[in-house]
Formats: structure tokens, C-alpha cells, sequence
DNA sequence: TTGAAAGCGCTAACAA
DNA sequence: TTGTTAGCGCTTTCAA
């Protein structure tokens, strides 16, 4: 096939651009039916061959905010979390954007770094993208826009505030940290105290889930609410280890306050007579400290999956009600928790 | 301001939908008022006002597909990155996007998970997107298309393939390991064995360092190429070990390697006579592993704004011969390489 | 099944 | 400075 790319046109942008007319000139066919062949719907053959080839031979590429704007459809999901340097968001986005790659969907990711501030103006955006949906995990302070008021579906996951209608896709947060609670309490250690965040709602729950488990053994509680903010986490375990009673034991109810936490027992000298320690999210790094540390592991490609589902479910029934779907953690024994004589 | 919004319209969508048209007739204006007001550009105050408030009561949400569309221009940027989950491509992935979000662009995230065809994909994707430019972590394996045939600019960052001619981003990889071995050195370890990645530039040419300077100070080297996949690394610790004269030192050079490093260590009992440990990478974990790891910081920051500055200048100035900044690593001595007695 | 024609929502060119 | 008009590149009618 001979291509003859026209010197200078009108209609189609300026010189240098090749735009689906070009296509459809040197196959010989319409504009439609190149629009057709790469859609994947019924050409006769000989033409589709004959497209596919004008495609290879003038290096189209078709350009996809025409295609979004007239098909109506962006083939686009919005991810927003709160802190991308957090390893647990992290693997949510990879989870999110296989499932999302499975359905022939693509992902924008947007990071708020906390500040819910950013995550209205990324709501704000994703509307602007006509993305089909969003799944949102919010920040820990309480957002500034209601989801169920954005022209988007949207999906909550790891976060969601207290009486909000909305989906979402959640740890099941009390009974994880009541498996905590029990193993601890099983491998006889007695004055566990625990370090829980003090503005989300995910801490709140995690809290309250110690409190049970720890009310439930008779055993005495001591829940301490930790700031966001540096140095935070490692002031409180200083406190803690002042006590004129030390704890045996530390819960930090999520991988960064459980790395602050290892920090300021190694701060405070706690060698191999220090407390145990427990915490919350399998990062690589748990294995190889405190002889591998105890933790609840979160089901990420499960919660990114799901709440993949749940977004298409409700672009397909946009009237059901809203449902929040707990997923269960997993406990993970390591070192850290030994009994000790 | 009373608002009447038509019953049904033709000419801008389907009911439900509001556009520019609305705004500007609720506004009592031209839709390219309400263009030049959204655009920041001129406009009489008096309008400005009467847009903006129409803006607000209507709920308008420009859409973006059409903007970019009509004004042939994204204002967004690709970043792909080969390997989501490693801290060191999340941190460039926030830096790129602060240093987009400065300048008022946008950041289209993707992630590689190290397969050459999924950069093909993706680098065929930026370019339907009519991205303003790539900035690009290459896969460890050559990849599949030669950024230089691409229709859009692209940066390269961390790794760069040999011979190349494209503009790059790199830390200065030779001199980090320079530094490792001088450091080690200076501690009295004479038996220092370097593990580095079997595939990439980046490894080849840390190796490179590491084996200049061992050469300089007259002492033995020991370089071994680490293929990458799971146990790989904790093999060749293992052989290390079980040398006649085993290494008194052990330089991982990248962080993921790092990580396997001291779990292999671990799993070999090797304790505080085990031999020293230095790596590449500043991930918050290493702080409180082995008294502190030793290692080279990569300038993150820099790296990422450096490559968008880059980026700039090449859509600027398109003939501009290409070139490479080579940026210093920070050595950060930590317990894991303290003198021993 | 194919082609011609219309138009997605917006901005840029032009004229006033 | 403002409004009118045209058209970005594509998909989707609609008629053949």
C-alpha cells in the first residue's frame, strides 16, 4: 500500500498530526468505518485489514479526548487517597488498577497527603474528568464535601465517617484489634496498652474494639488518642514506659505509628526486656525487626477488587441502597509477641 | 439572580448536563465571556461578578475532554514508573506531582510493575492522551521502544539504557558506591562484598563504583549480579556467608535488596558478629534496623524537580541537544558500619 | 454493513 | 472588551 500523506490540510489540525480522516484516506474507507474497525464492531474483513494496515503504516494515534468527549464515556476511574507514601495505600492503588485493568478501565490516582482541602479539589477534578466513578479513601479529618452529593458514584474504602450514607469497603477494625488483644492476652502478657490514631474514624474503631477485648479479660486499659505529627507517637511511648506500671505490652494501630513506635522503645533502650509489640499492616520491613512483628494484615487486593465491584454495581443501580462491606484482617504471629519467661 | 434552567435543550447534551451555554445565558453573557472569565483573561468586572455567580448557581463543571480538545493543550504530564511499590518510586512520584501542581499541571500516574510491554503500552497511552510530556523510570530489561521515536518529549529518571540519546535524570551511581566502600574502609572492614542487580543500568554501574574503589584501596572485591525474583538475594547472602573467608561487609545496592539482605542475615543467625551492612535508599524502616542502616539517600526532591524542569525546557526548545544531570547521593552514617573491635 | 452529516462542549479567530 | 462563528477529532445517528 503507497501512503500519500497530504502536504497541508484543512479539516483535520495542523500539518504534522494524523487524525482518523487520514486513516480512512489511505485504506480507502470512511471515517466511520475506521471508528468502527478500532471499536471492534462488525466490518466486513477485507476493509478492517485494509484499516489496520493504514493505522500501522501512518502511526495513528487516536486521540481520546475527542473520543471521550463525543462517545461520552472516559473509561476512567478516579483513585484518591490520602498519603501515597503510606505502603498500605499503596497496594490498594496497585489492587485498584489490576481490577480496574481487568474491566478495560483506566485509573487517574490522586494523593491529598491529608488535607482535605486537596481532596475536594480532586473531587471537584474527577467531576471535571467525567469519570465514570471515584473510590475515595478520605482524610482523617472530616471532608469538606459530602460524597453522596458529588454528579460521581463514589466509593469509601479504609475510611468512613459515622452516619454517612455511602458505600464502602472497610476493615473490620474492632475485631481485628480484639485478635490483637487476645493473642497478646493468651501469650500472658497483662498490662497492654495501645496507641490508636486520634482524628480518623478507623482509629476510633480500633480503639474501641481494644477497649472490648480488653474489658472483656479483666484486663486493665490503657488507650491513648496520638496526634498526627512527628514525634507524636514516640512522646506518648515515653509516656507509657514512665508509668510507674509499664505496659507489657503495645498495640500501634497502624504501620507508620508502628514504626514510630519501634523507634522510641529503641530510643528508650528497651532491648529484649522491653514490651511486646503488635500493630496493624504486613509492610516488608515487619518481618526483620523485634524478631518479625505481630500484626493484623489487610486484605488489600480484596478491598481494591471490592470496591471496584461495588462502584460498577452502582453505576448499574444507581437507586439500591448503599451497603458497607467489612472485610476480615488477618493475624500474623511473629516474634515481637513471644511469651516470655 | 434568578435561575431558570431550560426543561430541555438542544445543542448542549442531554438534560441534567450543564455547560458553558447555561452558565453564560443565566450570566446574561457570551459563552466566550464565560470562557475568558473561567480562563482568568480580561473581563469587565461587572461581568466577571455576574459569571462567577452564575458558575456557582448552576453547579458548573467545565469539561476538561473538550477543553483539551478545542485548546490542544493537556496540561497534564505522564509519570511511569517501574515499580509502584518501591518507596523510592512513590517518593519521586509525589515530588513530580508537588512540582507539576507548581506550575499548574497535572500528573497521569502509571505503573509498569517492571514489564517492558506494559511500557510500550503505557508510552502508546501518553501519547493518545496528547500528554505535554513523560517523565519515564524505565523497566530493568531494555524497553521495547526508544523513547527518541516517541511524538512526545520524554525524561528519563534513575535508570538510563546505554548510548542513548535522551535527556536524563540520574544519581551519580559510581561515586554513591564510591562513598560506601571509602566509608567501610575508613571503619577498618577490609572484606567487603557487593550485591547489585543483575539487569539494570543502575546496578551495572553502582557495581562499577564499588569495584573502582575496592581496586584503589587494594582490596579484594567481590561483586555478585543478583537476578531479580523472590529468594534470589537471600541465596547469595547465604553463598557469601559460606566462604572460606566470609566478608566482614556486605553493600546491597538498592532497597529492595537491602530488605532481603538482612533477612537473609537473620535467617543465618548471623547477629552482632555478622558483618556489616550499607545499602542505597533512605526508606523510614532502615532507621531502626541493625542499630541503623548506613546508606546512600537519593536526592528524591531534586530528582523529580529537576525532571520536570527538564521537561520544560525540551518542549521550549525541541532542537536543544539533549543532555544528563548527574545528581549527588548523601552517604547517612548510621550503626550498621561502626568500627568493630 | 457502509458513508454522509451532525454535533459532543469548549476555545480561538474574527469582527464589531 | 464583547459576541458571533467556526471547528478541535472523534463517534453516532441516519439513510442508503
Amino acid at each position: 500500500m503507497v501512503l500519500t500523506l497530504p502536504a497541508s490540510r484543512t479539516g483535520n489540525g495542523f500539518l504534522g498530526t494524523i487524525g482518523i480522516r487520514d486513516v480512512a484516506k489511505a485504506a480507502g474507507v470512511s471515517p466511520a468505518t475506521v471508528s468502527r474497525t478500532l471499536a471492534g464492531r462488525a466490518v466486513d474483513p477485507a476493509m478492517r485489514a485494509a484499516v489496520e494496515a493504514a493505522v500501522r503504516e501512518t502511526g495513528y494515534r487516536p486521540n481520546l479526548a475527542a473520543r471521550r468527549l463525543r462517545s461520552r464515556d472516559t473509561g476512567t476511574i478516579g483513585l484518591i487517597v490520602a498519603d501515597i507514601r503510606n505502603p498500605f495505600f499503596t497496594a490498594i492503588a496497585r489492587a485498584v488498577e489490576e481490577a480496574a485493568y481487568a474491566r478495560g478501565l483506566r485509573v487517574i490516582l490522586c494523593n491529598t497527603d491529608e488535607d482535605p482541602a486537596r481532596e475536594t479539589l480532586y473531587l471537584r477534578l474527577m467531576e471535571e474528568e467525567r469519570v465514570t466513578g471515584v473510590i475515595l479513601a478520605p482524610t482523617r479529618e472530616t471532608p469538606a464535601v459530602r460524597a453522596a452529593d458529588l454528579a460521581v458514584p463514589v466509593v469509601l474504602i479504609d475510611r468512613s465517617p459515622p452516619g454517612g450514607d455511602h458505600d464502602a469497603v472497610l476493615l473490620d477494625n474492632r475485631a481485628a484489634s480484639t485478635m490483637l488483644v487476645d493473642h497478646l492476652h493468651a501469650q500472658g502478657y497483662t498490662r497492654i496498652a495501645g496507641l490508636f490514631g486520634a482524628t480518623s474514624m478507623t482509629g476510633h474503631e480500633r480503639r474501641a474494639g481494644y477497649l472490648a477485648a480488653t474489658a472483656r479479660l479483666g484486663l486493665a486499659a490503657d488507650a491513648r488518642a496520638v496526634p498526627h505529627g512527628p514525634g507524636e507517637t514516640e512522646a506518648v511511648v515515653a509516656a507509657l514506659l514512665a508509668r510507674a506500671d509499664p505496659p507489657d505490652a503495645l498495640i500501634a494501630s497502624n504501620g507508620v505509628m508502628l514504626l514510630s513506635v519501634i523507634r522510641a522503645l529503641n530510643a528508650a533502650g528497651a532491648g529484649q526486656a522491653g514490651p511486646a509489640i503488635a500493630g496493624f499492616d504486613n509492610e516488608p520491613w515487619t518481618e526483620v525487626v523485634c524478631g518479625g512483628v505481630t500484626l493484623i494484615e489487610q486484605p488489600v487486593e480484596q478491598i481494591g477488587g471490592e470496591a471496584m465491584a461495588m462502584l460498577l454495581d452502582r453505576l448499574h443501580q444507581p437507586d439500591a441502597s448503599r451497603r458497607t462491606v467489612m472485610l476480615g484482617g488477618r493475624l500474623i504471629v511473629r516474634g515481637s509477641t513471644a511469651r516470655r519467661e
